[in-house]
Order: structure tokens, then sequence, then C-alpha cells
DNA sequence: CCAGTACGTTGATATAGGTCAAGAAGACAG
DNA sequence: CTGTCTTCTTGACCTATATCAACGTACTGG
């Protein structure tokens, strides 16, 4: 399900939106650039629908005013793994290259605001602070990515697991700190079904399920139910996941 | 064994030596700026060599010139993970921060263009090009991580390797167009040991073997001797790296 | 309230790859 | 050439996780 952006396309809404030109704004480092509201649009996705599809050419490029995506590879054989979870202020698509190495997938319902890549890319072209800023933004994923890269290739099941707990702690923190909510919370609702985490993990649904279970027995986390748990001892979930005995 | 490099102690050789200037311009894809030369000195790292290590502050931004280079993570409990591999022209260091997340280490001699971070950034803060082509290398590399990031997840230990050898021939074939040799030539030659390798795809060296074992079984590759080996059959290959049977 | 469906848990069993150990093959110094 | 060191290969065995299967639980629509 391609997204055609075209100029004339723009949705007057977005001048009267703040959630969308806050998601921008906050993506791009707090820069707000006229420009770009003139080249918006901004779309609503359901929960399970495709909104880039891989090796697909698609000239959207989109930040993520709310909701979660996923990044998934399709292996011939069926094999499936996600390469990057997605939120709010992230970046889907890249500026350069047309072609989708990956299928771009809504985890939850999804407001995005979408360009079109190469009238990003001029604005980019035409605005260094901007240009900067972008690195910086890729540099962290690349930072993030290489994570879980060690993590994929040497951690045990369970430290995958505690890690992925500590980094959606995180994200939501990260999260709290733009619209504050109760910071000393360790209740943690997630949006992920057992199967996605596996596929981010490297796992299966199975071993998701058992290391979980195991957090909750030894009394690292509260399984409240399948979709909410409660932080126990935080420290002891980061030993864990840091493999930090 | 953190690199210092101050303004005053440019090497005079770097305008005399073609090969930095070379591997500078080619990193910063093709565009050559005289500011850069002012600021560059060159190093010489021995094999084995350290060149930042992990959790370091260091404020070296570096340019191979020749050489490969391998950035490590260490578990607390000694496991290790290769999360990339560096060869010519590509860069060692964070542009924004100076806290390194891994272990640089040579794993064959290296000729090394030195910066200091913040005059770098600088550089790249006035030159809007010269931005956003380090802001299309670091996407590339981000692309590639992601590619292993599948590969760790979801492939099997002969195609975790089959892909290191067409990612190997790749790299080889790429430095070719720069500096052509015989491009029909199926033998490659490569500078990582057993160990080496399986840091890089998560297995243990001993998998490695046994892998690289049943390729020159199958005939898809000749093992010539331990760090040389004869593609025969370079679609088969491809195919089993790409779990496409 | 019930049937249907999707998702999660738990148990039994299989297996890919890890671990341990012994040789073989180079590389290098003397 | 010979002994020492390192790296690679090969074999035997073991374990973490996958696989297969059954059962629970929790929404959803009638």
């Amino acid at each position: 399900m391609p997204v055609a952006v075209s100029v004339g396309e723009m949705d007057l809404r977005c001048a009267t939106c703040p959630v969308h030109h806050h998601a921008v704004c906050q993506a791009l480092g707090g820069l707000y650039l006229h420009e770009l509201a003139g080249i918006m649009t901004h779309r609503h996705f359901e929960a399970g629908t495709e909104i880039v599809h891989q090796g697909e050419t698609s000239n959207l490029f989109g930040i993520i005013a709310s909701g979660v995506v996923k990044l998934t590879r399709l292996l011939p054989d069926g094999r499936q793994h996600i390469v990057c979870l997605l939120s709010e202020t992230d970046c889907i698509g890249d500026v350069f290259s047309a072609e989708s190495h990956d299928n771009a997938m809504c985890v939850t319902d999804v407001e995005l605001c979408c360009f079109h890549r190469k009238q990003f890319d001029e604005i980019v072209k035409s605005h260094p602070t901007l240009g900067h800023h972008l690195l910086q933004r890729v540099t962290v994923d690349l930072e993030e990515a290489r994570q879980w890269l060690t993590a994929l290739g040497r951690k045990k099941a369970v430290e995958k697991v505690a890690m992925f707990i500590v980094w959606m702690w995180n994200e939501e923190h990260e999260h709290c700190l733009h619209a504050p909510r109760r910071v000393n919370d360790m209740m943690l609702h997630f949006p992920f079904s057992r199967e996605e985490i596996a596929d981010f993990l490297g796992l299966t649904l199975e071993t998701v399920s058992r290391c979980i279970g195991k957090l909750d027995v030894d009394r690292v986390i509260t399984l409240l139910n399948a979709k909410c748990i409660e932080i126990r001892d935080l420290d002891r979930l980061r030993q864990i996941a840091e493999s930090d005995i």
C-alpha cells in the first residue's frame, strides 16, 4: 500500500493540529521549518497496516506523530526478523534511496507526517543545520543497531528479553521527558505480541514467553497480564540485560 | 592508546603522500577540502594494535587509508562481538560523541588519516555538501548493520558464513573498482582468523570451521588454505547466503 | 451467555550449534 | 632441520533453544 504524496495535496489540518507540528519539530531537534509545513501531509494508519512494502519503490519519507511501527525483513522461506521498532518522532524511509529494504508495518494505530522524499531532501540540502541534525539521528540509530547486534550475536535468551524490557522502559521514560507522566512508575504496558518480541530478538515466541515467566518467578518483574508488567528490581534487570553477573 | 591530534602537528608527508589524500577524497565522496589537509595527520598502526578503547573518551576521528579495522564489544564475562569491519575509506569514531562505544582494533597493519573530532565537525558544519555526504554514508552503514541483524537473528550457521564470504567478495570488488585488479578472479584471500569471523557472525570458531568445510565438500568453494578460498559457484553461494533454497 | 478465534503458557522431545579435547598444519626462531 | 607456538580441523558429547503439541485465557460478535 504505497503512499503517494502530491504537492498539491497539503492537508490543512496540519496547520491546526499541534500533534503533527510537535512531532516534526521534535524529530528535527527543535528546529521548525516553515517550508516543511508546506509540503507535509498527514495520514492515519490502522494497527496491522503495511505502510511500505519490502523491495518496493516508495517516495515516502515519514515522521511518526504517534503510534509504533516495526520494520521487518522476510527471508524467502518465511523466517522473519524485525530490524527496528519506531515510535513518536522517528523517521520512516531513506532520504537517498527510493527502494525500501524492509516492510514498515503498524504495530498500533499510527499518525504519520508524510513528505515526498525528494522534496524533503531538497530542503535538507538547503538547510545545513537540518542535515547535521539528521546525521546525528542516524548515528544514534546506528549505535542502537550495533547494540542489538551484540545482543543477537552473543547474549542468551533471558538476557535478550531483559534487555528488551529495559529498552522499552527507557523509551517510555524518554517520551515522558517530552510529555511528562509519572516518571517513577515501574508499570510497563507494551503493544507487542510475543511473536513480535521474538522476531525482534531472534527467538521463538515460546522462548520469549518462558523467559518472561522466569523473570517473573525470579521476582525481577511481575507479570500482571500478557501485555503489562511491573518492574520490581530495575537494577537486577539491568544487570541481567548487561550480562553482568 | 588514545590519539591526540594537535593542530601544529600536521604531518608534511600528507601533502606528498597520495594514498592519504586519495582515501580522504574517496571517503568524502570525491569531495576534497583543502581545510582538511591542514588539520590532518596520519599514523601507522600494527596489526593487533588497539586504536581506541571501549568506553574511553577519545577525540579521534579517523579515515582508513589502508588496512582492516574491527570494532568490537566486550561483555562483562568475556564474550566478545565484532559489530563492524572497516577498511579503506571507512571512518572510525563518531563526529558527535567523544565516548567510544567499542574497541577499534587493527586486524592488519593500518594507515589512518586522523582528525580532531571537533575540528572535523566544525568543517562539516560549514560545508553542507560534506554533511550531506556523511549522512549518506552513515545511512549505508545503518542499512548494512540491519542486514547483519537479520542474519544474526534468523539465519543458520552455514547461511551466515556464506553471507560473510559473499560480503568479503563484494568488498574486494568494490575496491577493485577504485584500484582495478583482476575483476573476474574468484580467489579470495582474507585477513580474518576463524575466531574473528565467529565473533562477527555470533558463532564459535569451530562452527565457522565446520561450515567452511561443508561449503568446500559441497563444491561451492574450494579451501586452498586456511586464509584463502576460491569461489566455485557464486550463484549457489549467494542462494545459500540469501536462504534461497 | 456462548462459540469462535487469536494469543499466551506449559510440557515433551529434537537438534543446531556450543563445549571440550586431541591432532594436524603452518609459521617462525634458533 | 627441529622444537615451540599458534591457528585450524575434526571428533565426541552436551545444552540452550527450537519444534511440536496440548491446553488456557481473553476478546469478539452473535
